[in-house]
RNA sequence: GCCGGGAUGAUGGAAAGGCAGACAUGACGGACUUAAAAUCCGUUGGUCCUUACAGACCGUGCGGGUUCAAAUCCCGCUCCCGGCACCA
């Protein structure tokens, strides 16, 4: 039979049509099979096109998904497009085409790219979250949160661009500046939706330890989370009735609480306006902190600033010592209670106030010198200046006093988060609008469930008006309704969501997709749900991770998804580098575009070197050489044809290393180290030529562990080659575990740890057999002679070795 | 500053206490060719020794340690990457 050239082209688009018209990726409906559900996360349909950096998570889910339906399950792998968002409404606003048209075109480029690659997706499940009957359940989902009273509004600063008159999101501002015009960017109150995330901190805490996610995300999760146990403790305003609660972790110290710090933000200064005697002063920091944008806020942290609310007075519950209140833009309005005890002595930055405004400094925990410096390696500590916990080490002091504060009335046991939460609303055109209509009488009413989705509507320019208010504020015909609840005059809430909330239950859709009277329905999500594996990059890690996990919780809770995690498996890849090994961008010139590199060298090979590149989970250059390298083994592979034999079975001498190449393949997959599958591969490729033949069952197996990477080739390789129906079809190689391992071994012999030759003997060999045989070696022998020998250690099939003196 | 991850030939990387450098890339040599490409075969960590076969010593960022045996475990550093950063 002659054989042809290998043409990657031809053979990739005859047999990407063949998956196509035959369906063979569609999960099947038949729900008596084990399901497997492998997720990717959906792309952003960016104008840029597809970057070699995407189909690193794709092949690789794509290699468990083939493995996955190889080993007899009906496996869900879908794709869909994450489509709302900046870039494609800042396209829209420079070349004055709708967004809804960037879309179109973007996503067509995206999956014609990825549809070359010969990812096993079910495209008949593809979804966008900027599809009406997508949003249509984001809106409803949304509802239900503000229901339940997890949706509220309240007045937030936000990021305003002072020349470009719009709002940012954090990863929006570069070095303080604007990310579009570089202009500057400062602090500007507005009035906004949040989710109450915060709600769910514990649950979202507690149940990382539930799932199979890699340590350093559910590290991650932790500290972004970040919850602290410690105190409130209740500080009365002298002459007044008023007391000002604060949160600390260290109520043990309470005694050296010197003064009180809060947040220039903090309401009760506005209470305290006529009592303070220098408001002007007072006025004129806030004013400097409200223009400091955040950044400079906690970049400029050398210098403390602040000023002393003269005229005002607390008192420390504890030593009944009056104690001055202070404003500076240290304390986090955002955090605890927006009010600080200080205690100088046993923390930096109070210390470091208390140097700069010659505040009192009272040691209570001995040990350090805290004249020089706060002392705050204090676990072992002994309080002392403390009264009744004089004498008595921290752990117990800090029980003590709580214990004392709760007798009393002065304050109570607290736990708090970092975490914040998150701010939902965006003063966007291209966005999931928010469905609640404002009414003067009824206040904020949902839109009835039955009008949903509330469509984007269209509008002549996308720009921000100049109150940053979002473009749809200028829709009076929208904006103004009648209110769905008392039928008076209303207005449309005109911010819209932000692309967190398409991407926050996307993938219970797909289990569903097609669905219009309910966002999935029981049946299938039961079958479904939860993800099996969810491969993602780590930059998703405390946003989207967080808030898929929390959305799902609420559904969880509102007993409308059956399981209470999304995900049961998280794991993560490393970013591809560019040949100079930075950073992939446009500026730097380096990007490799994975179309040329499919014309080049074909899909396969592509697909091939981004598993082979490096370890998975670390960052790598990409290689040009090293993909035709990848190439190159294409084409021994098919060269292999040649060596085919008629013979059944494996041959005495390959069989060992069948066996051997199955289950290193098999469970290399399973950890995700795919480089070294591939090598093995490699390896018994190299086998194959150096024996000169190759068993019909030795080709048969070697074709179905390289399918899942190298899927079109080894399809055609199947078929050519006569084997039955297609490869697709198959099961995964089953391998003997006694076959795979060596009857013969070569061991190291060492003599003081030094190898000093070696010896192949059975595997079973005892020590006495294998030390004889040692011994007749005069190399190594020569080594032992004339000395003592005062050791020897024999670990069967690994090593032999004299200690000798 | 805190929390992760990392450093191994010329290069990407392999090695889950047991022969460091699998598998590739590149380079060099050979075969084929009028020639080149492609392909195939071989060599390729360093230093020394040797006609050769063989052999010796050194070598996994740096300094110590544990062990018969360390890239791997422990202690102390350096540098690089990622995340967080006045969180009371």
């Amino acid at each position: 039979m002659e054989i042809p050239e290998y043409n990657p082209k031809e053979i990739e688009a005859k047999w990407q049509k063949i998956w196509e018209d035959e369906g063979t990726f569609e999960a099947s409906h038949d729900k008596s099979k084990p399901k497997y559900y492998a997720l990717i996360e959906f792309p952003y349909p960016s104008g840029e096109g597809l970057h070699v950096g995407h189909p690193r998570s794709y092949t690789a889910l794509d290699i468990i998904a083939r493995k996955r339906r190889l080993e007899g399950y009906n496996v869900l792998y879908p794709i869909g497009w994450d489509a709302f968002g900046l870039p494609t409404e800042n396209f829209a606003i420079q070349h004055k085409i709708h967004p809804k048209l960037v879309t179109k075109k973007n996503v067509a480029r995206f999956k014609e790219q990825l549809k070359s690659l010969g990812f096993s997706f079910n495209w008949s499940r593809e979804i966008n979250t900027t599809d009406p009957e997508y949003y249509r359940w984001t809106q409803w989902i949304f509802l239900k949160m503000f229901e339940k009273g997890l949706a509220y509004k309240a007045e937030i600063p936000i990021n305003w661009c002072v020349s470009c008159k719009i709002g940012l999101a954090n990863e929006e501002v570069v070095n303080g500046g604007c990310e579009r015009c570089g202009g500057e960017v400062v602090r500007k109150v507005k009035n906004q939706w949040l989710l109450k995330i915060t709600a769910y901190a514990e649950k979202l805490l507690n149940d990382l330890d539930t799932v199979d996610y890699i340590e350093k995300v559910k590290t991650q999760q932790r500290n972004w989370i970040g919850r602290s146990e410690g105190a409130e403790v209740d500080f009365p305003i002298a002459d007044t009735d008023h007391k000002v609660t604060v949160f600390t972790t260290r109520p043990d110290t309470l005694f050296g609480a010197t003064y009180m710090v809060f947040s220039p933000e903090h309401p009760l200064i506005d209470e305290w306006k006529d009592k303070i005697s220098n408001m002007d002063e007072v006025e004129e920091y806030r004013q400097q902190s409200m223009k400091k944008s955040d950044f400079e806020r906690t970049e400029l942290i050398k210098e403390k600033t602040g000023v002393e609310l003269k005229g005002v007075k607390a008192v420390n519950p504890v030593t009944n010592k009056k104690i001055s209140i202070w404003i500076s833009d240290y304390v986090l309005m955002s955090y605890g209670t927006g009010a600080i005890m200080s205690v100088p002595a046993h923390d930096e930055r109070d210390w470091e106030f208390a140097k700069k405004f010659d505040l009192p400094i009272v040691e209570v925990i001995k040990g350090g010198d805290v004249k020089k410096e706060a002392y705050t390696d204090v676990d072992d500590g002994i309080l002392v200046n403390s009264g009744f916990l004089n004498g008595r080490p921290m752990k117990e002091a800090m029980e003590a006093m709580i214990d004392w504060l709760e007798e009393k009335g002065l304050g109570r046991r607290k736990v708090n988060y970092k975490l914040r939460d998150w701010v939902f609303s965006r003063q966007h055109y291209w966005g999931e609008p928010i469905p609640l209509v404002h009414c003067e009488k009824c206040g904020w009413v949902p839109v009835p469930e039955e009008e949903l989705p509330v469509l984007l509507p269209d509008v002549e320019h996308y720009e921000p008006t100049d109150t940053g208010e979002s473009p749809l504020a200028k829709i009076k015909e929208w904006v103004n309704t009648t209110c769905p609840k008392c039928g008076g005059p209303g207005e449309r809430e005109t911010d819209t969501m932000p692309n967190w909330a398409g991407s926050s239950w996307y993938f219970i859709r797909y289990a569903d997709p097609h669905n219009d009277k309910e966002f999935a329905s029981r049946e299938e999500m039961d079958y479904w749900l939860p993800v099996d594996w969810y491969n993602g990059g780590m930059e998703h890690t405390t946003l989207h991770l967080l808030y898929s996990r929390f959305w799902h919780k609420f559904l969880y809770d509102c007993g409308l998804v059956p399981t209470s995690e999304p995900y049961q498996r998280r794991t993560s890849h490393g970013m591809i580098l560019g040949e100079n090994n930075e950073k992939m961008s446009k500026s730097r010139g380096n990007v490799i575009n994975p179309d040329d590199v499919v014309e080049e060298f074909g899909a396969d090979a592509f697909r091939l070197y981004e598993m082979f590149i490096g370890a998975f989970d670390q960052s790598t250059p990409w290689s040009q050489q090293g993909v035709r390298g990848c190439r190159r083994f294409l084409e021994r592979v098919w060269k292999l044809q040649e060596f085919l034999t008629d013979d059944e079975g494996y041959s005495p001498e390959l069989e060992g290393k069948m066996h051997q190449t199955a289950k290193k393949v098999s469970e290399d997959i399973e950890r995700m180290k795919f480089n070294t599958a591939v090598a093995a591969l490699m390896s018994l490729t190299n086998e194959f030529y150096a024996v000169g033949r190759v068993t019909r069952d030795e080709f048969k197996d070697f074709l179905i562990l390289l399918n899942p990477i190298a899927s079109h080739i080894t399809e055609e390789l199947w078929q050519r080659n006569g084997y039955e129906g297609m490869l697709n079809q198959q099961r995964w190689v089953v391998w003997d575990e006694d076959k795979a391992i060596e009857d013969v071994v070569e061991i190291p012999v060492q003599v003081n740890g030094r190898v000093r030759g070696t010896t192949t003997i059975p595997r079973e060999a005892s020590q006495e057999e294998v030390r004889i045989k040692i011994l007749e070696d005069e190399n190594i022998s020569a080594f032992i002679n004339g000395k003592n020998i005062v050791k020897e250690i024999f670990v069967p099939g690994k090593i032999y070795n004299f200690v000798v003196k």
